[in-house]
DNA sequence: CAGTCGGCTGCAAAGGTTTGCAGCCGAAGA
DNA sequence: TCTTCGGCTGCAAACCTTTGCAGCCGACTG
């Protein structure tokens, strides 16, 4: 049913080469016989079958783009920004989510692998070394995290952390916690390195809490500890476990940020809906899927995988760029002056 | 780079055929032979080409999801179910993203039709004219919409809505405002509809203001128009919108339940994250996704649209399903009792 | 011993496209 | 008039797989 390339040649009256020819090299064919060609395969309703020409050219011009959970909040802009900028390269995107689980990730690539010109690891949960093997496989970019020799896309938490920290501080804090982010997390890494460093620096003191899920629940579970614990401002890995933090916090009577200081990272379109509206660090998320897409398509332009194409050849080590974004702290509400001392934040 | 069947057929010195057999047809390979085979695939970490596969089999094994906006919140779990369920079947996702825009709906499904087995239309924004055209093109299963002699996948906002009525009727409310959806959109015109019966069935007055953006801005724009309206209850097309409506109201003064109760339809994550929590009727969104994705896939598993296959035969109708999904109120703290008489909400 | 049958495998066409090569035609140059 | 050349177009191979058909072989039946 679907018209293919011999009806359009057979309508037009010319070899199935030229109309092809019409579509993917336009300025080999006589411009009277192009207008014919077109107006036929418009006619026809022809659409070229990019199934067939990614089997000859190697290129499907399509992109997988890997997440571990689509329904975090996180992702979507990251989604909605790389899937916008592929498709105005006229490239398609699959879109798989791995449940957070590294061996349906590393599963997932290889499957994508033979239908896709390259995939995007966004915040993958895999191990360094798994990820540059699979990188032999397809080309790879990997967003939010660092890995050596490969391209990626990071955003700058260290900074963000650092400046949170020195928020904190300037509003007179020198018990904080910083509430960690998932095991195998470099950003969770990054940001401790970073807010050590800066509480170091400021004379505070950090109390680390975790590894801990990145959620709601994950927040809110840290609650009493955080009680406890006598901080009076707390880091938290991302602005999901900041708020379920301060509805743990609300829950057991303390208040923020009276009580207690709650800052976030990520700056998801949530925290400015939560009351009190959360402090937190503003991470370009929507501008990392653009970059990281963009990356990944100068990537193959760049490496011929022509129909004989063989791997890399030696010393082919392309220039790996490696981009790290800006990252903007956006003081809202959800932080404050330390508490007066001697009161330990039960309202009594 | 990437070992084909010919590779392996040498390998393991049978014909391609055989090498085939092994994975799309195992009983008809002899045990011995298939071990072999599978050895030396696994060796030479062989995987078929699902393209060229396609090419000859008239299946991808791809399927398109199409949404309006990937980063409003309802959608993402909807997402999540669909590609979960699907790549539980073996079955891979393009999601695109519309903008809300008509004609870049239409352009996608053209550009996704030679590429994918089946197409999800999730909360179209095209005429149901053009999307009965496009279903001749590629199998289409539409959510969130009904559109006669399609399958379809509904969630049941009529009783949805007359439940949220019927709840602030019996909070004693009369004089109640709709916050409609944007035009075009079946749900909003299913919302609308049962509200009016449910109000004029409680012996009250129903306000409808819209047709509106359906977000949070949308709502929030509302604000003084419900307030100068003198309605003590609002239903919000979603939740977005009703906790924009929330956002606004406070800004000018209006408490909510107290002054005004304020009901969403979603049930978003969000919408449990708020202060006050929001009473909204809860829409089953991934349930939703995951059965459309089983009728699509159910759909042309009917259709054997084989390599030489031609279009739907005469009188084809296939037994469309149209699946309505129930919806459920979930009342939390956005709703209140109707304030007392003569007082009119600001407060004196 | 001839014939039949079943299980397994090889053969080759087909699917829709791209692309290097060769050929055609007309015009320009000698 | 004969070459040369450039601009178009046709030819056919190639990409990787599936699948109907036919052939092979050994075993069983009669």
């Amino acid at each position: 049913m679907p018209a293919t390339i011999r009806d359009v040649a057979r309508a037009s009256g010319v070899h199935i080469s030229t109309v092809s020819r019409t579509f993917s090299a336009p300025h080999l064919v006589n411009p009277e016989t192009r207008v014919r060609v077109l107006a036929c395969a418009e006619d026809l309703g022809y659409r070229p079958n990019r199934a067939a020409r990614a089997l000859i050219t190697g290129r499907t011009h399509n992109i997988g783009l890997i997440v571990a959970d689509i329904a975090n909040p996180f992702f979507p802009p990251l989604i909605k920004a790389a899937e916008g900028q592929a498709r105005h390269r006229d490239y398609h995107v699959f879109v798989a989510d791995t449940n957070e689980d590294p061996v349906a990730e590393e599963d997932l690539v290889h499957a994508l692998a033979k239908q896709v010109d390259g995939v995007l690891l966004c915040s993958p949960r895999m191990s360094n070394s798994l990820i540059e093997q699979v990188s032999r496989e397809v080309p790879v970019v990997v967003i939010n995290r660092q890995v050596a020799g490969l391209p990626c896309v990071m955003m700058d938490v260290g900074q963000g952390a650092r400046a949170a920290i020195e928020h904190l501080l300037g509003l007179g804090h020198r018990r904080i916690a910083l509430l960690g982010g998932p095991r195998g997390s470099w950003t969770a890494r990054e940001m401790r390195r970073a807010a050590t460093a800066a509480a170091r620096g400021g004379g505070a003191e950090l109390t680390i809490l975790g590894p801990n899920q990145p959620t709601e629940t994950g927040g809110g579970a840290l609650a009493e500890q955080v009680r406890r614990s006598g901080v009076t401002a707390v880091l938290a890995y991302n602005d999901l476990m900041a708020i379920g933090l301060i509805e743990g916090l609300d829950a057991i009577g303390a208040r923020v940020p009276h009580d207690v200081s709650v800052v976030g990272v990520d700056d998801i379109a949530l925290s400015r809906l939560t009351r009190p509206k959360l402090t937190t660090v503003a991470t370009p998320t929507a501008a990392a899927g653009r970059t990281a897409v963009d990356m990944l398509l100068q990537l193959d332009s760049d490496a011929p995988r022509g129909a004989r194409g063989r791997g890399p050849a030696a010393g082919d080590r392309r220039t790996t760029a490696q981009v790290m974004l800006q990252t903007e702290l956006v003081v809202r509400d959800s932080t404050g002056p330390v508490p007066a001392p001697g009161r330990d934040g039960t309202g009594a």
